[in-house]
DNA sequence: ATAGGGTTAG
């Protein structure tokens, strides 16, 4: 069964709208009432809204050098303190900032309530407010809380984007709801309450690749690639990535190819997962060839997942000393190594009976103040069982 | 200033 009719899929561009922004221009481009002899009669006068206090011009300061996360999350939460206090009010986009960071520092529930406080203290808020505040509810795994406020949206009166839309199916997804997540989409485009852009549809496509629907996500690329709105390279990361779970990485391999024909770029999102797999399939050779293409002739750089990946291939051979000698070299590329790394060294010391080595590791880990997970312990303890069994 | 993707255990 087909996931939605050719014709009902996109809606007539909303001319509408582009109209009525160019009148909107053309009004605005009219003789002027204010000429540049209004301005010369009142050179002393300085606009009030050129104004922005000593105050804003720290916070704006702060908030750009932190904007890829705070050192912790008490910096962050005393400057919000900070910013209610300020007279005049901070403006909307440095109180978006903020919440931005504190998404990128995955503090979603910390968001959250920030974004609640705001509305209790008539702070003004947008649409963009209220997405970054949907967006934490989806994180949290609170879908639930993420459509009550999609009704609250509104009910305020503001009106719900394309953006605002993508997050919810994502969050649906990602709460293996997907027969919600299905239906939302298709009323989404039935009703025309949104026009999909190339992210709905490929959120649509890696929801439905990861809940097993894998034929439907194929019709719908399919549906793409005939459409306006066509695949880019996390659509097709999407199918790669879901072929190369199902160890079909020959099929992977051939997609990797073919976006390149359409001259669509792959990245290191790309060659991770095809790497991943042909080292699990032990096609080392294959491994070689990839990672040369993709360092020397694509130009794209592994990242930390890319290494990890090959740590952890080269720790299940039993090929610790390479593994580590790749740890070396992420620090000099100042790729730094995480928690994933260091626990997939650290079962290949467990898997070869070094138990010494292992807990040096978690001493490592923990003198770099990395906090280990429940796999971590997991390994670990595993181990720990093993030994005493035999 | 808001949305999408990859790595470790049993």
């Amino acid at each position: 069964m087909s996931l939605l009719s050719v014709s009902s899929i996109l809606p007539p561009p909303r001319l509408g709208t582009f109209s009525s922004c160019f009148q909107l221009l053309t009004l605005s481009s009219s003789p002027s009432i204010i000429s540049v002899a209004h301005f010369r009669a009142q050179r002393n006068y300085i606009p009030h809204s050129t104004h922005i206090p000593d105050s804003h011009l720290k916070l704006q300061r702060l908030l750009t050098e932190n904007k890829s996360g705070f050192k912790n999350l008490d910096n962050a939460l005393s400057l919000f303190r900070k910013m209610l206090k300020m007279q005049p009010l901070p403006c909307h986009f440095h109180f978006c900032q903020l919440l931005t960071t504190l998404v990128k520092m995955k503090q979603y529930q910390v968001a959250f309530s920030l974004f609640r406080e705001m509305c209790t203290l008539s702070i003004p808020v947008s649409i963009i407010t209220f997405n970054i505040a949907i967006n934490c509810c989806c994180h949290s795994n609170r879908v639930d809380y993420a459509f009550s406020l999609l009704a609250t949206t509104f009910k305020r009166g503001f009106v719900p984007n394309v953006v605002t839309y993508n997050t919810l199916i994502r969050g649906l997804l990602s709460q293996h709801k997907f027969a919600e997540a299905r239906l939302f989409f298709a009323n989404l485009i039935k009703f025309r309450q949104v026009q999909p852009n190339v992210v709905t549809f490929t959120t649509m496509i890696d929801g439905l690749c990861k809940t097993g629907h894998t034929d439907m996500a194929l019709s719908l690329f399919r549906f793409m690639e005939k459409s306006d709105c066509e695949p880019n390279t996390v659509t097709y990361n999407a199918i790669v990535n879901s072929l190369c779970k199902r160890g079909l990485v020959d099929d992977a391999l051939n997609l990797h190819s073919r976006m390149m024909d359409e001259g669509i770029f792959p990245d290191v999102w790309t060659y991770s997962p095809i790497i991943q797999v042909l080292c699990s399939l032990k096609r080392w050779e294959e491994v070689g060839l990839l990672l040369d293409q993709m360092i020397h002739d694509m130009k794209i750089s592994p990242d930390v997942h890319t290494f990890t990946i090959l740590v952890d291939a080269y720790s299940k051979s039993g090929k610790l000393d390479d593994a580590k000698h790749l740890i070396q070299i992420m620090n000099e590329r100042g790729e730094n190594p995480d928690i994933v790394t260091y626990t997939s060294l650290m079962q290949g010391y467990c898997s070869q009976g070094q138990m010494d080595e292992a807990l040096a590791m978690l001493n490592t880990i923990r003198s770099k103040k990395i906090m280990p997970t429940c796999y971590t312990y997991s390994i670990l303890n595993n181990s720990i069982y093993n030994l005493e069994l035999t």
